[in-house]
DNA sequence: GTCCTATATAGGACTTTTCAAGTATGAGTT
DNA sequence: AACTCATACTTGAAAAGTCCTATATAGGAC
């Protein structure tokens, strides 16, 4: 149950409601995280029953209230054990490279178009991530930034990779695999 | 669906069992795809059921018999559908990256904690990626031998952004940031 | 002889995630 | 006046994934 500690930790950060949480995870923690909506308001309405969250109502003026959250004692306590615990192995799930892994029998040409279309995915989500804002004046901002830089450097790997897995297929087409 | 066809996938390159199915997903293709056994076997009856995939039944001395399931027309042709299909964005869920993001309140001293940690994991999914035979003389080859490249690369890159951060959180305890 | 490991499959019970639709408010637009 | 858009939250249903236990066979270690 991790969306359960990344909404804990942006609740550390600052109050946020149901909405805010949702667009955090649609754009700034996009990169590590993504949840839908649905989930989000069960969540929070859960985390609301066991007393790891307040949620106080906003009015607004001109738009609907806002519910919003804030982490109790309790809540802040489970977030905290939760940094403190061991990493589990990742068990990665990439859609793109199971493709492409099972394309050989479509032929070189697809696995071209396969390589375009990545790289066109990959250009796109590295000019949103430039979107984001960073600073690091705060210790917080520099380990946020460090994963933004994360997301930064996979993107520029995954290009250069693409460049180099065209070449590799380029080159089996001429007859000279390279292993 | 995913899980759906990266089995299809694995029985399009050549006829698994469960059990086959079950240590692919947790050696060569576990560098972009996981699925649980049960989660396998239940998979298996639906794709039989909707003649994807045909069953064959394999006597063995000395252990249980084994269920072998082939790709039918069907099944190639769907797999065919998907690979064809276009890409959809990933949406990454990376529990390290977000356990760093929001690990600030807790110091320094705890960051370099849970980079040493990462570090270790990665380090040891490499040495796994090594053991993975690859060579590179049919194209089916080639391009699964780039999907392994590609976590190679991607474990280099995060070895290298490691310590980076760990610079980057040393210099900011120095009092000089560097952004 | 008991224990551990590996092979091989099955199923219950559950949690997590996704998809889809719907409610409501008000601002700006055509 | 009807429409579209953004904000803000809710619910039903299904799909996907996890955890655990159970069944059965057999080799090797202790």
């Amino acid at each position: 149950m991790k969306l359960r500690y990344a909404v804990l930790g942006l609740l550390s950060l600052e109050p946020h409601s149901g909405y805010d949480l949702g667009r955090a995870f649609a754009g700034s923690v996009a990169h590590f995280w993504y949840a839908d909506q649905s989930q989000i308001y069960r969540l929070l309405d859960d985390l609301d029953a066991e007393g790891a969250i307040t949620t106080e109502v906003v009015r607004q003026n001109g738009r609907p209230d806002r519910r919003v959250h804030s982490l109790t004692e309790t809540g802040r306590h489970e977030l905290d054990d939760w940094l403190r615990s061991p990493l589990d192995v990742q068990r990665p799930k990439n859609a793109f490279l199971a493709r492409l892994f099972f394309a050989g029998s479509l032929g070189p040409d697809h696995i071209r178009r396969i390589l375009d279309e990545a790289e066109q995915l990959v250009t796109d989500s590295r000019e949103q991530l430039r979107t984001i804002e960073h600073s690091a004046t705060t210790l917080d901002e520099v380990i946020q930034n460090a994963t933004l830089q994360f997301g930064l450097s996979h993107a520029e790997t995954t290009l250069t990779w693409i460049a180099e897995t065209r070449e590799a297929v380029a080159s089996f087409e001429r007859g000279t695999p390279d292993d």
